[in-house]
DNA sequence: CTTTTATTGCAAATGATTTGCATTATCAAC
DNA sequence: GTTGATAATGCAAATCATTTGCAATAAAAG
């Protein structure tokens, strides 16, 4: 069921005559245990850690493919304006999942809304278009950060 | 009730001791009559005709400036990777609105969400965060695009 | 162990957006 | 109306994330 980034690379790869290099196996390794939605520099700098001769193009190169393998997502965040976050999405299987972002500790929540798939089905009866993709970005300030007095070395971290 | 962007560019500009120039004038218009949601570069060009001593950087600048303000919003849709598209949003006044645009004909569709305000209401007291903002972009094909056989002249117009 | 060619590392290119700076022009005060 | 302070512009150069060309490397099929 929930078969492993790696596996589901693989499988692909074979299919294409595609070869599975130390370096993509790396970023594969690297992408699945990082929390939150790295960019690519991050995923780059943890995987240097490992490899060290490790390219940043390489990197990029591989995070596209897997995008258009739709194995990860690429998402723009509002506050880091054209830099892109790469998300794995093996978490939430099935449903749509979606984002909230803490302005303020810059922290991403993943989250599913069952009123969202709702409107999706309303809209594409409503107006007869067909949907294929969702992507819901809410921005405010998480609970933690509310409860605390602004911390601003905190915003930086992330 | 529904004033011109002009008109709140100017109090706010007034506030500031910020300057009503002719090329904020100018850009402030052209954003006002000009459909969909524009890149920097179509705003440029189609002000351009107007004078054209105008400069590209004017443009960008004046259109930081409107979102800073928060009278303009910008925002990246998928397709065009890290380009911004600048969205007046004086249509729909009090309601937060969405966007759908189509992979074929890369229109775009705004609309308001009941079941999503709905949505952000249930999250906020459920986790007891502060939403101030949402982006929502639902990405398929629309009603026109679905009745025609593809024609793939239409995918580069706009 | 060869051979084929997908993938890499590196450096240079790209493309949207931003910025430094000298110049211009708005607008408040005379 | 003229003047003066300075906000905003035009221009060119810089940024910054991402992409690309190409020679060198290394999967993996035979």
């Amino acid at each position: 069921m929930s078969n492993t980034l790696m596996e589901q690379a693989e499988t692909i790869l074979r299919s294409q005559g595609g070869r599975m290099t130390n370096q993509r196996k790396l970023i594969l390794e690297v992408l699945q245990t990082m929390p939150g939605h790295p960019t690519a520099e991050e995923i780059y700098r943890a995987a240097s850690q490992y490899d060290d001769s490790l390219n940043l193009s390489t990197v990029y190169r591989n995070l596209r493919w897997l995008t258009e393998q739709e194995l990860v997502t690429a998402r723009v965040f509002d506050e880091d304006r054209r830099q892109e976050r790469f998300d794995t999405s093996l978490d939430l299987p099935q449903v749509d999942h979606y984002h909230f972002r803490c302005q303020q500790c810059c922290q991403i929540f993943e989250f599913s809304a069952p009123e969202v798939e709702k409107f999706k089905a309303n809209y594409e009866s409503a107006t007869g278009v067909l949907i294929q993709s969702a992507n819901l970005i809410l921005y405010g300030i998480c609970a933690e950060c509310r409860a605390q007095p602004v911390d601003e070395n905190q915003k930086e971290e992330q």
